[in-house]
Order: C-alpha cells, then structure tokens, then sequence
DNA sequence: CTAATGTCGATTGTCGACAATTTACTTGAC
DNA sequence: GTCAAGTAAATTGTCGACAATCGACATTAG
C-alpha cells in the first residue's frame, strides 16, 4: 500500500513503516501535501479539537478568508472531511460538523468490536512479531499521557493509536481503512463527552490483557480481551453520552 | 436516516422506505442531485461498466468537455468517488480508475464475510419481518435476470442488492455503509473478469439456504449459509482472476 | 391571530482564466 | 545506441467573479 491520499492518513501520526519515507534520508522530506491536505487537516483538527462543535455549519467564505485560500480548496477539503464521516454534506445548504448521538456511538463501538474481533484473530494467526513491539511502545505512550496529565484529545488519539496498531497488523489493510474512518467519528463522541475514564491510568492498564494473550499467541483468548476492553468502554462512553444528552435536552 | 449524499446512495437504486419522499405526493420530486451528484453518477456507471478500464487516467479536462460542465463538479465528483473506492487521487497527477488485484480481491471478500457474518446475525436476532419479504423479492430478480440472460453487469447489480438488503436489515446503520464502499470495488473486480458464475441460475439458488436461515429464525445457520455462500465466491472470483492476471502477465 | 406568500440578504454552485507542476519529447554528449 | 539534461506541451492547482438557491423576515389575506 504506497501513499493513500485520504484524510485519515493525513490525521494519523508518522507511520515508521510507510514505504514512501526511505529511512536513512537525513532530510525531512519537505511535504509535497497540496493545499487541500493542508486545508483539511486544519479543519479536522478544529473540529476534533472541539473547537467547532458537531452540528455547527461550516461556512466555506469565511474558513476561506480565515486561511486565507479561495473557496475551492476548501470546498474539497470538507468533501474529504465529509468520507471521513467528520463532516456532512447538505446540497445547496453546505458543510455542517457531523453530529452525534449515544445511538450512533453505540453502533460504531458495536461495529467496532466486529472488526477488531476479526482483526485480532488474524493478527494472532499469521504472527505478530512484527506488532507487538510497536504495541509495547503505544502501552508506554498511554501510561506517560496519563501519568502526564495530558489532555483528553491527546488520551484518546493514543488509546486509538493503540488499536490502530492491531488493524494494521492484521495483513488485511481493509481493516485499517474501515478502522480509520470510523475511529474519527468515535473520536467526536468522546471530545464531546470530556473524558473517557476517571481514571486515566486504569484506562492504560485494562490495554495489557490484550498484549499478553497476542504475545502468547492465544488467539480465542485475545479475541476475549478485544471484545471484554471495547464492550466495557461502550457501556462507559454511551452511559456518559446519554447523561450529556438529557442535560442538553432539558 | 436522512439523505445521504455519498456515491453509493446515488448508485443505489430507488429505496422505497426512504422517508424523505411523500408516499401520496402526485408528482414525482424531480431531482435536486446538484452537478456533482450528476457527473459523480455518470462517472461510476462508465467505470463500472467497463468502459473506462481500471488504472487508466481520469484526464479533468477531458470529461468536463464530454460532459459539458467546468472541471470544478468534475473534481468533486472524482473525490466523492475516490470516498466509494472507485477512483484513486495522486497529488499533481490526477485521478485515476482504482486498479484490482487477486489479493485484493481476496482481502475485500474475507473483510465482507467478517461484516455480513454480523449483520446476518443481528438482522435474525432482532427479526427479520421487514426484511424478509424484500430479500424473496430480490431472489426472484436474481431468477429473472439468469433467466432472460442478462449481461453481466446485471447479474452482478443483482447479487449485490441481495447482500446489500441484508446489511440494511440489520438495524446497525454502519453496516450498510459500509457494505456499500466495499461492494462498488468487488463489482470493479468482477467487471473486469466478464462473468461470475458459468451457471447463473445455479449462482441464483445459493441464496436459497440463506433466505430459508433468516426465515426460521436461526441465527447459527444463517452465518454458516453466508459464511458457504461468501467463501465460495470469494474461491472461484479469486481464482478466475488470478487466471486473468496470468494471462495478461504474459 | 394564524398561515400562506413575497422579498431580501447571505451562502452555495458553477465557471473561465491563470499559475504551478508533471510528463513527453527533443537534443546533445559519450 | 544509451543516457542525460533541457525544453515544450499538456495537465493539474488555485483563484476571483457571477449565477442559482436557500432561510429568515416582512407582508398580506383570511
């Protein structure tokens, strides 16, 4: 898979293993990215951010003059944004912040598991050398974001990191991509929310089942520990989700 | 769910339980498809139909001159079809028809066994009242288009809607979705092979244990009847490309 | 007072033109 | 004849302008 030109691969973070980057350049290679990556990424930070709040309309002039570029970029940029499902796009009305709601996050965590589930299992079966130490490193990452007190966006794009990993790993990069999309429309859900767990570090900790049944090649058991981790955090972030829903709807 | 404004909704055929059309409105809601949509639609049907190959350049300018419209809607449209699978965007180079691969063939049938494994489930577990008359009367489609002999790309059409009502009825959204990105690329692969089945009433009866599944309401066999029906056509489309592939190897 | 209808401001939809980049070709040296 | 560099043609990238459309408010009939 050489460089895909969709948003989720703009969001996500440096990938080591990307072909494209030969490793032993001692030159950052100067990004090629036109001016809608740009543009786009821009927005999808915005809006994960919180900074534009689901449902709000996206004014093409205004984000235009506000980077400022012409309308056209921008208007390709949200139809990225709009596969992405960040976005959604209403003929003759424009571009509006894609909105949630607890229903809609219980299908995508529901979705999740059915993907994850198989993802891990092939994962397991054809080997996860090659995973399991970036897996080690992600682990790490979540317990320095919450020993560090970072900030909310910063805890779940590591906890997605996370489980970006095991879609990657599975040789089957469909995962990857159908995970991708979907993980930015969770990530809305749970910027809204304002936390994930109360206890961060507890968070990092229920990862390691999940690495110690891959490590030991049981794949029944880290099919177990995927489905266990994601279930718990649907009952958690839709639990959140719908207090947040009868505080705004009263 | 509203109207959806992505490529597979436009591809889709006339759903009838759309809400946004009026059941006793004595005029038919003349299209309010923008340009994009249009030349979005135009597009898909010609590369779809063979007649523009995949790998091959979507030259801008060019079609915008077929098709009688500036190249801004035909860009949109390129990116809306890029979001569907169909199209592939490389920075400064264009568009270009997505190329197909055996093995990816082979990872976009073992990913759909993964997700219609789980709609079927789910569409038994909550019950398939609503659905099982509409998948009778897409069996009988699938009869009459083997039957009258129509072309392939018919036959293909046919195949997929049976699947696609299968995800639709399964009550989670994300699953048709979905669904729907990963079928336009499977209908590029077979396209380009020229014929599923040698039989096509026989590729019509194989649908018959899933339906008889959904119908007695056992969950279990319905997985195991989609799960045989995918695998096969995952075996023998997989195979017969990888003969095309030889035979233009060489 | 209610509910249609008309009007206006703002925003999106589309276009043609120009700038930047890539690709194909030509030229020349070895 | 092969390879390299340089140039030209074609194509994509971006822009600003104008037309079409929408939503909100004012208006008017009932």
């Amino acid at each position: 898979m050489a460089k895909v030109h969709t948003i989720w691969t703009v969001l996500a973070v440096f990938d080591p293993a990307d072909p494209a980057s030969p490793p032993d350049s001692r030159f950052k290679p100067l990004s090629r990215d036109g001016l809608v990556d740009r543009v786009a990424n821009l927005l999808a930070e915005a809006i994960m951010a919180g900074r534009i709040l689901p449902g709000a309309r996206l004014s093409e002039s205004t984000i235009a003059r506000d980077m400022g570029v012409s309308r056209a970029p921008v208007r390709e940029a949200a139809r990225l944004l709009e596969s992405s499902g960040l976005v959604e796009y209403r003929t003759n009305r424009g571009f509006f912040v894609q909105t949630v709601s607890s229903e809609a996050l219980d299908n995508l965590y529901e979705f999740r598991i059915v993907i994850e589930r198989a993802a891990i299992a092939r994962l397991v079966a054809q080997g996860a050398e090659a995973t399991l130490p970036l897996l080690h490193a992600q682990l790490a990452e979540l317990y320095r974001v919450a020993e560090a007190g970072e900030d909310m966006a910063q805890q779940v794009e590591a906890d997605m990191q996370f489980h970006r990993l095991i879609c990657r790993g599975s040789g089957n990069p469909r995962y990857l991509t159908v995970f991708d999309q979907i993980a930015n429309e969770t990530k809305l859900g749970l910027i809204l929310i304002g936390r994930m767990y109360d206890d961060p570090h507890r968070m990092a900790e229920t990862h390691e089942p999940i690495i110690d049944a891959i490590a030991a090649g049981d794949s029944d058991a880290a099919v177990s520990a995927i489905d266990y981790h994601i279930g718990t955090a649907r009952t958690l972030v839709c639990q959140q989700f719908r207090l947040l829903e009868d505080k705004t709807a009263k």
